[in-house]
DNA sequence: TGTACATCAGTGAACGCGCGTTCACTGATGTAC
DNA sequence: TGTACATCAGTGAACGCGCGTTCACTGATGTAC
């Protein structure tokens, strides 16, 4: 059934860029072939070509992705919440969820593809973005703390990230083991350790039900 | 030149081991081929299964050995300082040098090797031993701390290695860019923010030559 | 709007290659007398 | 101490396998008239 609509060709991209950003994050991307992802996108490896130059370019663009779809997120925690402090408590904890550490696919792309990037090249498309997307990460972070746009935020939120992302990968690492909760609790209550319960306010707000479980 | 003495042929176990432990770090174990490691050690590839079962089992092996110099190592800068505080600023300045960084193949396995035990299955060899070599600087760095002994000292500890160990991930997958140094410096700024210029006392001391320059 | 045909997205066989592992072989080592 | 030989550590060819990538082919899509 070759010869495709474009817009069908387009889906199959998006999808292959798709499943490649979310393997390459669980698995790693030396572990995740490419007739792998074109099986995870429903199609057959020989398409791969006709996409993306090389496994290495597509390895770049997926990390970009993944990237973004942390910052939307983090985008998103800081619209709605009504304080920066709101904000940055709602990005730490989810940050250090037990689900954030259980899907590595679908969350932080600076902890799941932090090794991945630094055996790389330093030219490498990987890498180029990774760094791109954590300058992101550090800019919002620095945006939420209490004097946003010194350099105490700046240097605060190389702090809180590198804690999270550290935090983030010993619990993956000991997961099974009583260590692994230690270390995302003991991360998350020195980050926020006045442990305001989720929503401050004096009244229950009808429109604030818990949030369907999210990554990062 | 086969059938080589038992004293050579333990030689040539270490030598395996020793390589095994350097190159799993700086590359990750999928990237290093047991005909690689053979040959680092100055072996071809047939031999490797008369010293251990399976590349996964050496995996355990290398592991266990680069978290015991670890330990060796902290251990070493507990006894030579004279009040903990000193010995908890020799580990963290050590672990957030550039040289550290710059040394993954001789550094700490708990960053270097997080992300290859978190992708292994729970039981392998690799993620046993990672837990317990975790566990065991854990406990060296909670002597460190203040109140030794106590559960803040633990939870403290466990706050310090997941800054040491994210900062480090960071600054190697950025390296190259002065975002690096940054994320070490004010890692190593939150965890020492006094700045204890290197030896506090008095008068120089002729014994305290700056050590020669060692990893962690 | 309908027809004729060039385009090209996807298929699946094939490429060379390196992987982890096995094994027949070699010859110095270690042992038994 | 010297000799005869069984042991076994290391060699390198070979195993089946899956990798990233290429390519001839197919046939529906998109276009030109």
């Amino acid at each position: 059934m070759p010869r495709v609509s474009r817009q069908q060709t387009e889906q199959h991209r998006a999808a292959i860029e798709e499943a490649s950003s979310r393997l390459f994050r669980e698995r790693g991307i030396q572990a995740v072939s490419v007739a792998d992802l074109m099986r995870a996108a429903g199609l057959t490896h020989g398409g791969f070509y006709g996409h993306f130059e090389s496994k290495e370019a597509l390895a770049g663009v997926a990390c970009a992705k993944a990237f973004a779809q942390s910052v939307e997120r983090w985008q998103g925690r800081i619209e709605q919440a009504e304080r920066p402090a709101q904000a940055r408590a709602a990005i730490v904890r989810a940050y250090l969820s037990e689900h954030s550490r259980d899907s590595a696919g679908l969350g932080c792309p600076a902890s799941a593809l932090a090794t991945d990037a630094a055996r790389e090249e330093p030219a490498s498309p990987l890498r180029q973005n990774y760094l791109g997307g954590v300058s992101q990460l550090l800019d919002l972070l620095a945006q939420v703390q209490p004097a946003p746009g010194t350099e105490v935020a700046r240097r605060q939120a190389l702090v809180e990230l590198s804690l999270m992302v550290g935090a983030q990968m010993l619990a993956r690492a000991t997961q099974g083991n009583p260590l692994s909760e230690a270390v995302l609790d003991a991360a998350c209550e020195h980050l926020l350790p006045l442990a305001e319960p989720d929503p401050p306010r004096g009244r229950a707000d009808p429109d604030s039900q818990p949030p369907a479980a999210q990554a990062d």
